[in-house]
DNA sequence: TTTTTATACCTCGAGCTTCTACATATTAGT
DNA sequence: ACTAATATGTAGAAGCTCGAGGTATAAAAA
């Protein structure tokens, strides 16, 4: 067992969801299948939470998306990357990178102070 | 301008309160002043949300806390780690650490897969 | 053949955090 | 006298995540 059960901080599904996109079309629960295999099972993307998202994406206009038929022969429903999509994946690249960043150097802070 | 407005994703606020009062007895206000310094700005704590949040940990006994006076003379609640609140910054900084391992592997993801 | 597992989509409601705005009080500066 | 900074706090809105449930098809196992 030791269920790793690590939480994604709110609103950074949308991060990775968009950045799964952006390497080619998929449908949902590929993108789900992909950030566990990846993550090394680190990230878990239940369906509550998975679902939800690709839709905001969708009314935000970040995503469109068309049905056809997978490898298997069933119907899903197949997500790209908008222009404005590509735009936001960019934003919150950085800006994820900025806050990174950011939090190590307060996870750096010893007493001292500097380093 | 250029107003960098990172919004914190949830639950990353609890840590880096945590790991500031590590360091040594602090009160609220001066908590969201040091994590606005040393991040460089990038991190800015609303006081909606850094009351609320000393209050949560101090009612898990994460946190306890004395009024004492400041500095320049006026009374403030000093707030400082508990035992179990020692073990809980370990605790979500290594879940922090994997978190961003994770993320990272996922955002370095390329078309060609391996690397 | 019947049942289970895996694929593939979806919604609802609870729970939690965060943030804007507001409210209070004291001290220092202009 | 007024403004800004220090210092704490609450209330309400908005947002995201997630568990639990539902639908449907296809493959594999029993």
């Amino acid at each position: 067992m030791t269920a790793p059960k690590s939480d994604l901080p709110q609103g950074t599904l949308d991060l990775l969801i968009l950045k799964v996109i952006a390497l080619g079309p998929v449908h949902g629960y590929a993108i789900a299948q992909r950030l566990e295999q990846v993550s090394r099972g680190v990230v878990q993307v239940p369906e509550g939470s998975l679902y939800p998202a690709l839709h905001r994406l969708e009314n935000r206009d970040f995503l469109a998306a068309d049905w056809k038929e997978t490898e298997t022969g069933r119907e899903a429903k197949f997500y790209r990357l908008t222009r404005k999509g590509r735009k936001q994946l960019e934003a919150e690249a950085a800006s994820w990178q900025r806050l990174i960043d950011a939090i190590s150097l307060i996870l750096g802070m010893a007493d001292g102070g500097a380093r």
